[in-house]
DNA sequence: AGCACGCCGACT
DNA sequence: GTCGGCGTGCTC
């Protein structure tokens, strides 16, 4: 019996309606080529001549739909960008989010670059898209016993602790886990395997790409990353999809990188927020990542300095076992005495030991000094009464930028030249606190002669040398320097504890911890004005026991991660519809409606995770199809805001209450 | 989103 | 009797 041709193809369309979110049937006109899975197709929609474009997802000799098909209108291209795995992820992905499929598509596959694909067409069929047999011993992972990391990369999943302290990587000087996970990348692409290694942001894919260049050759390495430009982006897609193994090296979005032979799939320091998408449906890069290895295997790996709850909740649970060096490495933290009180200058905010060491230690190199915000004062306050200073037109609170300027509104930036104090009507304002400017400047002052650096979101520095200076940043935005800092002096610690959020314990320990990292090897750190279980999880450098004891809270809470939450919000009634919708394990922890829209806030047990993201999908599918007229009366703003929408698992869903 | 289908009021 | 109002529902 000769074999059956497919006649049709399934299709996803890419639309925004909830509605056509499924594979679709269409006929293969007779004559047709190249309708193969992972291309892109346009097809008529409704009416003959509406064309959509989508992806062929598979192909059939039967029709599921019941009724007449249409014929395919045309192969868009003959690149299968749309790889069977990719799919299945996408499609898992938005599941469990209640989401569309071609939402997270779009963060898969990027927009078509017609000449990228044409020179990587022609370079295929030339057989020049493959890069030549690899050659190279498998690099050991330093630090791990390697039995334990070849047992990893078998397909396990690991928490894997790393090593602070830094490197030199070729040129350039690398935090140690950044060797760590190159190896452990390198180690799975000579045996035949690809590895994805997810970062949050550019600086940790720069250390990450520096330590992969001294492991293998260039055309082994591909980046893929939101922050590229959209042919470059495009072309480390489509370089993914060889045959031959590479690394995937990327942000949040790498997660989805195609890669049919994946071997190690690793996220480095999955509480940085940058990793949370912030696209619909929203699905952190954490979660892809479990749907991602356990759909296809091969080794899955979350590393930081730190452990959050989400990870120490799948230790606990034996998903996930505990990978460390074999002698783990501290660093080495001196315990200060609470800061003095006024924090006026420099002097005042240091306790006199951090401040012996620090001066000590900016005689022979760089010493980084954490603050916590940018900007000369970071708040002001009425000199009279003590109100905090607000910017008139937006009600955001006022902070000045440099030294003898102008205040200006956090939120919209306007300048507030004529500021007067809505509760006592002075026009006299105060400082309160220093920011990086400030603490630069009377750290210049107390130290005559060093150079001082400042590093913040404006003024980025990605690495100093090992001269002597005063190294000042932000949180998340220090240099990295040649041979480690010989001092941190962590200084605004009060400060950052101070925030309310439910993860300020976890993301403070983290900022630290992450600091503490950058310092050579054996020079202090030092955490002022802050004691307690923060404190002593920074210096014993146990990871697990304090994210235990976190997770702990949260379970006698039922906050997350302990249970799954999620936002619904929309109309009053498209909200109320959900709620009636929901399986009676999801709870409605809050609700509140603000002109015209309603929030509500559910939580539910992981186990019913999958049956709450069904029921409440298709209550969205059936808002979109039904209701569509606009509040009588409203304003209407060009685009109308779909009647329900979901976000599963917010990373901060109680702040806003 | 668009666009057709369909069931009630004023028109040549 | 019919033209067309836009509420309702579908798109392979």
């Amino acid at each position: 019996m000769p074999p059956v041709e497919p006649t049709i193809a399934r299709v996803i369309l890419d639309t925004p309606l909830p509605q056509l979110d499924r594979l679709l049937d269409y006929r293969i006109p007779a004559g047709m080529e190249g309708v193969v899975p992972g291309v892109r197709v346009s097809v008529p929609l409704r009416t003959a001549n509406r064309m959509t474009q989508g992806f062929v997802v598979e192909l059939a000799t039967q029709q599921e739909h019941p009724g007449p098909l249409s014929d395919l209108e045309a192969v868009v291209s003959s690149a299968e960008v749309l790889r069977p795995e990719v799919w299945r992820l996408v499609r898992a992905v938005a599941d469990r989010a209640a989401g569309s499929a071609i939402d997270v598509l779009r963060l898969a596959i990027p927009k078509r670059q017609v000449r990228v694909e044409k020179a990587w067409l022609a370079a295929r069929a030339a057989g020049r898209a493959e890069p030549p047999p690899l050659e190279r011993e498998a690099p050991v992972v330093p630090g791990y016993a390697t039995g334990e990391v070849d047992a990893l990369l078998a397909g396990g999943r690991a928490a894997l602790e790393v090593d602070p302290g830094v490197e030199r990587a070729g040129e350039v000087w690398v935090g140690r886990w950044a060797l760590a996970l190159a190896a452990l990348a390198a180690r799975t692409v000579t045996r035949g395997a690809s590895a994805i290694l997810v970062a949050p942001d550019h600086r940790d894919i720069r250390q990450l790409e520096a330590a992969l260049g001294e492991l293998l050759p260039a055309d082994r390495i591909v980046r893929f990353d939101a922050g590229q430009p959209d042919a470059d982006r495009y072309r480390g897609m489509l370089r993914a999809m060889g045959e031959e193994p590479v690394v995937v090296l990327g942000g949040r979005s790498a997660v989805y990188a195609p890669a049919s032979r994946l071997g190690l799939l690793a996220v480095w320091n999955d509480g940085d927020p940058l990793l949370a998408e912030p696209l619909t449906p929203y699905v952190h890069a954490r979660d892809a990542a479990l749907i991602r290895q356990e759909q296809q295997g091969g080794a899955l790996v979350f590393a930081g300095h730190t452990r959050t709850t989400e990870v120490e909740r799948l230790a606990e649970l034996g998903w996930l076992s505990r990978l460390a060096p074999e002698r783990p490495r501290r660093a080495r933290v001196v315990s200060t005495a609470n800061a003095a009180g006024a924090p006026d200058d420099a002097h005042a905010r240091i306790p006199g030991i951090a401040w012996r060491e620090a001066a000590a230690a900016v005689a022979t190199g760089p010493v980084l000094v954490q603050v916590a915000r940018p900007g000369y004062s970071p708040g002001l306050r009425c000199a009279e009464c003590g109100t905090a200073a607000r910017c008139r037109r937006c009600g955001g609170p006022l902070r000045q930028q440099r030294a003898g300027g102008a205040p200006s509104c956090l939120w919209c930036g306007v300048e507030e030249t004529h500021w007067r104090c809505t509760e006592c009507g002075s026009s006299r304002l105060t400082r309160v606190g220093a920011g990086s400017t400030r603490t630069a400047e009377e750290l210049g002052r107390a130290f005559p002669g060093a150079r001082v650096v400042v590093a913040d979101g404006e003024r980025r520095v990605l690495e100093v040398d090992e001269r002597p200076a005063l190294v000042v940043a932000t949180r998340g935005a220090e240099p990295v320097a040649a041979g480690g800092y010989r001092a941190v002096l962590l200084l605004d610690g009060e400060r950052m504890v101070a925030r309310e959020t439910l993860r300020i314990a976890e993301d403070c320990l983290r900022w630290w911890s992450d600091a503490a990292a950058l310092a050579a090897d054996g020079a202090p750190v030092m955490l002022v004005g802050v004691g307690g279980r923060l404190a002593t999880a920074l210096s014993t450098g146990n990871v697990g026991a304090f994210a235990r004891a976190e997770l702990a809270d949260r379970r006698a809470l039922g906050f997350p991660p302990a249970a799954r939450v999620a936002t619904l919000e929309g109309l009053p009634d498209a909200v109320a519809a959900a709620r009636r919708a929901l399986p009676p394990e999801a709870a409605v922890l809050a609700e509140r409606v603000a002109d015209g829209r309603a929030r509500a806030i559910i939580r539910f047990d992981y186990a019913h995770g999958a049956e709450v993201a069904r029921a409440v999908r298709g209550e969205i599918v059936r808002q979109a199809a039904t209701r569509r007229k606009p509040i009588p009366g409203a304003a209407r703003p060009g685009r109308a805001p779909l009647p329900l929408r979901a976000r599963f698992d917010d990373p901060e869903p109680f702040d806003e209450l």
